[in-house]
DNA sequence: ATACATAGTCTACAACCGTAGACATAAAGC
DNA sequence: GCTTTATGTCTACGGTTGTAGACTATGTAT
């Protein structure tokens, strides 16, 4: 499986739409995310350009579509960054989110019941 | 306290020098990270300029020294990425990361432990 | 004092990014 | 068939980033 092309940040807004509801045309994207109609058109060739998205034609119209997932471009933005910010290592990270962004009561039990989920599948 | 300004990713590899050990002349951190010097002299001035850094003038030599601590800037990043990447919240980023690299039991173990440390302080 | 070395500042330059105008083309309605 | 409208392509432009050469200023050694 091919790796995602880097993203940038105006084109991740892209993207996320497109994840929510595939396939939208140029003028569906400018509408919802209430930008100017030639900075998207211009977004979207850039991400064709690098076949992050590609398109079909009907028509008249062009139906643009994510090439990749949203978890498989996660992955690969939470890797880069792990690299940069935190040397690659991601327990200092977790660490870090953990300790730092107060988590409620909740979201720790949940965290919690996904590492023992976790525990079978992790390699020793 | 203020916060750090935006910080470039060959900006990163200058600041973790500089994190590990401080102060230190710009040929210090050229010869560690083996980078030509001029292009570190040019990082070290936009760091500089940006406030990232301080300097102080001693004898021949400036010695500089970061002016946030790496905790402080790992926060600020880890926030924009959150924000970019996984639209601010921290669940599923947590949970993608645990489920999608493997930990070792020994990192989930840490991690346990770290929760129930936290269980205190978290807000409810 | 004079020359050498060191370290900062100015300048440059290509690639990338956000933003968007101008132009062309083609479908659709009249 | 011709005009309107929608949509992609080309071009642009200022700002940032990575990389680094050229110039300058200032200690240092002789």
């Amino acid at each position: 499986m091919k790796k995602p092309p880097p993203i940038t940040d105006s084109e991740w807004s892209i993207m996320k739409v497109l994840w929510k509801k595939q396939p939208l045309t140029s003028t569906q994207i400018a509408t919802q995310t209430k930008s100017h109609p030639q900075t998207i058109k211009t977004f979207l060739s850039r991400l064709v350009k690098k076949k992050a998205i590609g398109y079909e034609k009907t028509g008249r119209s062009f139906y643009y579509r994510t090439l990749f997932s949203e978890k498989e471009c996660q992955r690969h933005e939470s890797r880069s960054f792990l690299n940069r910010v935190f040397g690659g290592s991601l327990r200092p990270m977790i660490s870090h989110l953990v300790e730092d962004e107060s988590l409620s009561q909740r979201e720790i039990q949940e965290l919690k019941a996904l590492l023992n989920k976790t525990s079978r599948g992790g390699k020793e």
